[in-house]
RNA sequence: GAGCUUGUAGUUCAGUGGAAGAAUGUCGGUCUGCGGAACCGAUGGUCGGGGGUUCAAAUCCCCCCAAGCUCGCCA
């Protein structure tokens, strides 16, 4: 009707000689009960027009030549220093009425088909979600958590467009972090100090305190390089230590200041200013570096004084040993995977690690289709036959140590955009990229070289028509980088199509997280926190049901935890970073996730009470035609599709989290307005109806989410 | 220093060229009802600042400000 009524007025605008068509709106909340339809008049007016004019005689028009509109009238609102002119229109009440009547079995028969909420629009296609990907070094904390929870969530709503999806977790077994922590747990295993806790939370413990130890070794190792006295234990750092060090930089700092006043001084040319700006970056690394020192100094010592025992153990054993030569050797026989012993060791470790994840994950309702282990990778030598490849480029350096450099020359980068039409807002970085270096001087290779070969991996071996890195906004550049060798090496639909979804990191209200520190909410507390406190909340509120078994009790109290611990996690904007208020999100009146499980409690209370009887099709629709909160949840579930198309364009899941909440706060409102069970029998039959949808509603848009529905709350 | 992201009600956030929205907070109401974990009302905004494009800008462009992130033989 809507779009009937806007040609109507189309043609009549032709006919009257206006050159620029109208699109109706829904009339504002004002107006209610006045019109029901509205348009902009100021485009249809020219420069020397006075719109209200125009707009009043154009208004007469409409209601002598459509007979559908009973009314028309202009309205005005002043906006700044300019005046916009909107035509309402009033329906004929008995069309209306019709209409809606219509629409209301139009969408009901929609969502209580089959098929609600599981389109078949991208049937046949396979796409990839690669999210989680936690390093098998530490537990899974809250800040993973948003990753896993928009990946896991993001994977639900491109299957419920049809794409067979398949999720992937990517093991980062190779690596330097996990080389020391497999040499502590090596020295763990021979001294019989075993786990006394889960093993992720375990293991995060030592990698804290191996990496400390590598720290300051490496620390000392390049205050030697640079001809700093200090002292030569290798795993301590002495207060003059510290004082040398940042004597040193301190000189250094200044040194290059000096260096850009005279810089400063001199013409302003672009080559001044990018030396200025080379040097800048030089004083905000060192600045860094300099802190560095004194920043492991306080994390070694609350270590130390947090996990005596594991502290002292390892303490004893890394002082027999080289550790950053040692770490080097076990990654190297780890990387060509020729010493038995030492793969065992390290899948062990991982193994345990992985499984200790999995139980974690499938608390939170996630699941995953394949486990990719880096190392598996590396063996099968394609990170080698990348380099190779690479190495023969025009654009990649060989240089004088062995190893190789991927530059970035912008008419390649042109070129690129061209030939796969890349949308130019979707590009995130301007200008100049820096050199992406593929190996290291032993010739094995880095991260990112690995990653061109994983995601060559995931094309050749699954084609999918895209794979989604959901990676957090800090690796924008890596990820950036990975498309133009994808795109030399001919690998073009991989280069279209390796998509970085990005979220923003989260913090914790008044907390630090740091792995390095072994300081995080882990996912594993904060799940028991969400549930203790859920369990009190019920006990509080006397809920406990008469008939109610322990398996339904653990059922109600896991939809509330997944409920309050997912949503938060996923309404915002991927875009913008979250701060966690831990004390917000466990008060449950303040969580709109339980919200929504009892909005469908509630509607599941009713449909207990009773059920339609009749088919919607035997029912006289017109009776709910002019009930407000009938007319506000047929309209949002209506739009349930678009929701879902528009969440996987933007890369957006709070869509779908937004409307369950706004279908969640319109039932309540429908429900206070409407009394069902003792309303009279044909209006009954119609609201149980209505009921019913927005019961099936909720229960698919909390599915998507994640979240079970239940029935009783 | 350069690039990216963010900036909207006290707070948390919607709002991608057309009439400034919700939740929460605060204050005040509804209560023996189909489940009060609810509902209704009030309160609260130079949309970070300034310029430009447009009949029309929170929205597009430019400049500035603030916060965060990134710029490694780490991953």
């Amino acid at each position: 009707m809507q779009k009937k009524l806007e040609s109507q007025i189309n043609e009549l605008l032709k006919n009257e000689g206006f050159k620029k068509n109208i699109r109706l709106d829904h009339v504002i909340k004002s107006l209610h009960g006045k019109a029901e339809f509205a348009f902009i008049v100021n485009p249809l007016a020219e420069r020397s027009d006075d719109p209200f004019l125009v707009a009043k005689s154009l208004s007469q028009k409409i209601m002598d030549a459509i007979p559908l509109v009973q009314n028309a009238f202009p309205s005005e609102t002043k906006k700044g220093k300019h005046t916009l002119v909107f035509i309402n229109l009033k329906i004929n009440p008995e069309e209306l009425k019709k209409y809606r009547a219509g629409n209301i079995v139009n969408t009901l028969k929609d969502v209580l088909s089959e098929n609600f909420g599981q389109s078949s629009k991208n049937m046949g296609k396979i796409v990839i979600v690669e999210h989680t990907s936690a390093n098998p070094i530490a537990p899974i904390h809250v800040g993973n958590l948003r990753n896993t929870i928009h990946g896991d969530t993001f994977a639900r709503i491109l299957k419920a467009t049809g794409y067979e999806v398949r999720r992937h977790f990517y093991i980062n077994d190779v690596g330097l972090q996990i080389g020391f922590t497999v040499i502590g747990y090596e020295f763990l295993k021979k001294e019989k100090l075993y786990p006394d806790v889960k093993f992720d939370h375990w293991i995060g413990k030592v990698y804290a305190i191996m990496n400390s130890f590598y720290s300051i070794q490496t620390i000392k190792q390049n205050a030697r390089k640079k001809d700093i006295p200090v002292s030569k234990s290798r795993y301590t750092l002495t207060a003059t230590d510290l004082k040398k060090i940042d004597a040193y930089y301190t000189d250094k700092i200044n040194e290059i200041k000096k260096e850009v006043e005279n810089l400063k001084k001199e013409k302003n040319t672009k080559a001044t200013k990018q030396k200025i700006s080379k040097l800048n970056r030089q004083i905000n690394k060192l600045k860094e570096e300099s802190k560095e020192a004194e920043k492991y100094v306080a994390t070694v010592n609350s270590l130390k004084i947090r996990f005596p025992e594991l502290f002292d153990i390892l303490k004893k054993n890394v002082k027999k040993i080289d550790l950053i030569a040692k770490t080097s050797e076990y990654l190297e026989k780890y990387e060509k995977g020729n010493d038995k012993s030492i793969n065992s060791l390290f899948r062990e470790l991982t193994d345990w690690t992985i499984s200790a994840f999995k139980w974690t994950l499938k608390r939170y309702n996630v699941d995953f289709d394949a486990f990719d282990y880096e190392s598996d990778i590396t063996w099968n030598g394609s990170p080698k036959k990348i380099v190779d490849k690479l190495a023969k480029l025009e654009n990649t350096l060989s240089l004088h140590d062995g190893t190789y450099r991927f530059t970035y020359p912008k008419q390649l980068i042109n070129k690129m955009y061209q030939e796969l039409k890349l949308d130019k807002k979707s590009i995130p970085i301007k200008g100049d990229i820096p050199d992406l270096q593929l190996t290291r001087s032993d010739g094995t290779a880095l991260y990112p070289t690995k990653d061109i070969a994983y995601s060559l991996y995931k094309f050749h071996q699954f084609n999918p028509e895209k794979v989604y890195n959901v990676i957090s906004d800090e690796q924008t550049l890596p990820q950036f980088q990975l498309l133009l060798p994808l795109y030399l090496l001919g690998e073009k639909h991989a280069a279209k199509n390796l998509i970085h979804y990005r979220y923003g990191l989260v913090e914790l209200l008044g907390r630090k997280m740091s792995g390095r520190q072994a300081i995080y909410i882990t996912a594993d507390e904060y799940y028991d926190e969400t549930k203790i406190r859920a369990r009190m909340a019920k006990k509080a509120a006397f809920k406990q049901f008469e008939d109610e078994t322990w398996e339904e009790e653990e059922k109600l109290l896991t939809a509330v935890t997944l409920a309050s611990t997912r949503f938060p996690l996923i309404d915002t904007d991927p875009n913008k970073k979250i701060v966690l208020d831990l004390d917000r999100e466990l008060d449950f009146k303040r969580n709109p996730g339980p919200f929504i499980l009892y909005a469908h409690a509630r509607a599941a209370g009713i449909l207990r009470k009773a059920v339609p009887r009749r088919s919607i099709d035997e029912i006289d629709w017109k009776i709910l035609a002019e009930n407000k909160e009938t007319i506000d949840i047929i309209d949002l579930l209506a739009t349930f599709e678009q929701r879902l198309m528009d969440a996987v364009n933007d890369m957006n899941p709070s869509k779908i989290a937004s409307w369950c909440y706004e279908l969640a706060q319109k039932f309540m409102k429908f429900y206070e307005q409407n009394p069902i069970l003792s309303a009279e029998e044909q209006t009954k039959e119609a609201l149980l109806w209505v009921v019913t949808a927005l019961k099936k509603g909720i229960a698919t848009g909390l599915s998507i989410l994640g979240i079970p529905a239940v029935d009783r709350l």
